[in-house]
RNA sequence: GGAGAGAUGGCAGAGUGGUUGAAUGUACCGCCUUGGAAAGGCGGCAUACUCGAAAGGGUAUCCAGGGUUCGAAUCCCUGUCUCUCCGCCA
């Protein structure tokens, strides 16, 4: 959520931010300034009767110690009842009416971020690693995951539908050893503790993070309690996770922590439940886009001043996994108009995958500054400062495990089929250099 | 799933309808005292919104949401969470 009084201070500034975005300002902000304005005289009106109203009450008080009669004051004050009432009503509207407006506008993105309308405009800033040479056409992971019975989309879709898959033997080895090797690595080298969160949530962690209320529809909501509805948040609900960045980020929902503390690095290997609602025919082959996938997320804290520097060091972080893989990638700048609802910032990582001839995305690292902080209400405190301040939160796959997987079969595919094991892997793997064809099961 | 108890400020813990935003203790900050410290003494110490140039007002908040009442931390209803016991269970 963006502040209000930055709002209310800067609007041309956020208009023509909204309209960087690809939004028109006038449908996102509606008639914010009058709104506003109404809402803020309605709560001095009814802050004036109730104040009358309250000054009435200690006087009945006063009257009834003294054993006077207070009659007269008690009917006054019954006839303010209505008046409160009715007053009360238009400055909970006027604020719900704000209150929706700023909630479902998106993050401001940063100076630097590149306008643009769709992934046509992001930029490429740098390139790293050799596309591999084949001597052979390469084959897409699907083909070789199948042909080496680890994977197996058949048994999946039976079993639970469409857009899962099964792991079978090294296979499924393959992915707990990635997920290994991240851990190690963040936990060891990069300074992150690592955390195993809940894989279900409230409503109000997804409020807190973005994804509530605008993005329902890519949810799977657990509870048979009805319908969402925006601003009800139904105590006790259940949502399977979309990604870590849920429970980890609203592990400090409504705490203040100390400036001393920051910056604090969270790791998190979790599975992530997304409905893919709206992408219909979209990846249907291969293991690309599923309804559950695992990911390693990576979830920082920090000052806001450290919130830029923070945001470099960690998408190196996630880099560092697939140069340790030596998996060539890219690095992405979205521009303003690819950019997550919360990123006031991001940096894709896109991976090469030789069996499709493209790059696709692995990792996504974004700032959210003080948006997701607002909205969950984080704080914290600076040294010797009274007030304490939202801080920043960023996060960033580190990485995506399945699309991991997935590069490996179509990067280290070799001729007679089987699958190189890479340097980095080995000790994870059992020492096993190669992943050859596996028992079958049909 | 059944039965019961509870949820108050950083923490502990009073408060069962009326100057209670909330006693008291403790923690924390400042000052006094000291060569320095401890102990002791004095003072300060929630958040959000809103009015105001500021000083300083006002409103709301005692888990959450409704209700009763002129007035609710206190009474009633619903929900959530925590604890205890029983059942079930990895």
């Amino acid at each position: 959520m963006i502040d209000l009084a930055f709002v209310r201070a800067n609007l041309p500034v956020v208009e023509e931010k909204l309209r960087s975005r690809g939004m028109d300002p006038a449908v996102a902000l509606g008639d914010f300034a009058s709104i506003d304005k109404e809402r803020r005289e309605a709560i001095t009106e009814v802050e004036t009767l109730k104040a009358r109203r309250n000054k009435l009450t200690e006087e009945i008080a006063r009257l009834r110690k003294s054993g006077a009669d207070a009659t007269a004051v008690t009917e006054e004050t019954k006839s303010l009842k209505s008046e409160v009432e009715t007053l009360e009503a238009r400055a909970t509207a006027a604020d719900e009416r704000l209150k929706t407006i700023l909630q479902t506008i998106p993050n401001l993105p940063q100076d630097d971020v590149p306008v643009g309308s769709d992934e046509h405009g992001n930029i490429a800033e740098k390139h790293w690693g050799a596309k591999p040479a084949f001597d052979f056409t390469p084959r897409p992971h699907w083909e070789i995951g199948e042909a080496l019975n680890i994977l197996d989309f058949n048994r999946a879709s039976k079993i639970s539908g469409s857009r899962f898959v099964v792991h079978f033997g090294a296979g499924a080895r393959l992915e707990r050893a990635l997920a290994n090797f991240m851990l190690d690595l963040h936990t060891r080298e990069h300074g992150y503790t690592e955390v195993l969160p809940p894989y279900m949530v409230n409503s109000k962690s997804l409020f807190g993070t973005g994804q509530l209320p605008k993005f329902a529809e890519d949810l799977f909501h657990c509870d048979d309690k009805g319908p969402y509805e925006p601003g009800n948040f139904q105590d006790g609900d259940h949502w399977l996770i979309p990604t870590a960045e849920v429970p980890v980020t609203n592990l400090f929902r409504d705490e203040t922590i100390e400036e001393s503390q920051l910056p604090i690095s969270f790791c998190a290997y979790t599975p992530c439940f997304r409905s893919e609602a709206g992408s219909y025919g979209k990846d249907v082959r291969g293991m690309i886009r599923q309804h559950q996938f695992q990911k390693v997320e990576l979830v920082k804290f920090v000052r806001p001043e450290d919130s830029e520097r923070e945001h470099e060091a960690l998408t190196r972080h996630a880099e560092t996994i697939l140069e340790r893989l030596e998996l060539p990638y890219r690095r992405m700048l979205l521009c303003t108009g690819d950019m997550g609802f919360a990123s006031s910032k991001t940096y894709d990582l896109e991976v090469w995958l030789p069996g499709q001839q493209l790059y696709r995305e692995i990792s996504s690292c974004s700032n959210f500054e003080s948006f997701q902080a607002r909205r969950a209400n984080i704080r914290y405190r600076p040294a010797g400062a009274k007030k304490s301040e939202h801080l920043h939160t960023l996060n960033g796959s580190g990485l995506a495990v399945g699309r991991t997987y997935l590069a490996i079969l179509e990067n280290y595919q070799q001729a007679d089929g089987t699958i190189r094991v890479p340097h980095a892997l080995v000790p994870y793997m059992n020492g096993d250099t190669v992943i050859g064809k596996q028992q079958s099961r049909s």
